[in-house]
DNA sequence: ATCCTTGCAAATGATTTGCAAGAGT
DNA sequence: ACTCTTGCAAATCATTTGCAAGGAT
């Protein structure tokens, strides 16, 4: 999926250029917060205010374009919707990496919510450590 | 783990009654927000402040006493460090609940960083949707 | 033409800080 | 006694809101 003017008109939001360029900054840096959002953006567009990209975040993870991915102790990050996959933090420089998740996951989290009248949604796997630059 | 006062004081820091309040209550609630901990407390200590709860969360997450819990859309809440474990996240009534880890946990998550030169210190395994009481 | 979105500024909410008084060892 | 902790109030930081003007279909 590299159109997002599809992307957002496929989720009846109007394509505009603060929304294109939203996605396309996540898009490129994979997990981006808000203010990693802003001071990109501004390059391009240097009177873009800050409320619009919360108001924007904020359509767009109700329309699932978007997904939260909360972090311990930082602020929360936002990744495109996309196939199930897990995340490395690290806690040294924050950089976030998806790794994919093998074929039998599902068959191991279902064995963690077995026997439960728990109805799972959505999974959120995190691994917290240092990355390869970081060990340097 | 039933004795507040040695656990502040194995990790240097000194048993007063805010402290040790906070940990009863996490401990009785499982995993406390700030506001749902302020709540609490007053009903034995109407004079804390908000802000000793802020500062003592703090120290004890650096000590490693407490543990955060980021929580998709929601602010996060606060659990006593204990042995590996996953969360069940409900999105409705916004409980969580815990789940042990099997034996086989270790060596799934070990496959997923396989190959990396990433060094995992922490597991964070969240699985949101609807619990029982809710599903009704 | 209509409705939705933007940017600004103000409002609200959450968390942190500085400091004098009080509590723990 | 000494040092750390508390409670308050103010400061800071993050996020949300209302509204008039501009943009998308």
């Amino acid at each position: 999926m590299k159109n997002y003017t599809t992307l957002l008109k496929e989720n009846s939001l109007k394509s505009t250029f603060q929304r294109i360029n939203i996605l396309e900054i996540i898009g490129r840096q994979g997990h981006s917060s808000v203010d990693e959002i802003y001071e990109e953006i501004i390059k391009l567009h240097p009177s873009i205010s800050l409320a619009t990209i919360y108001k924007n975040i904020l359509l767009m993870l109700e329309k699932s374009v978007l997904v939260e991915v909360p972090i311990s102790g930082k602020k929360p990050k936002y990744e495109l919707a996309k196939e199930d996959h897990i995340h490395l933090v690290c806690t040294e420089c924050g950089v976030v990496e998806d790794r994919p998740c093998h074929s039998n996951s599902s068959e191991f989290f279902n064995q963690l919510s077995l026997n439960d009248s728990f109805k799972v949604n959505r999974r959120e796997v995190n691994l917290y450590g240092t990355c390869q630059e970081c060990s340097l």
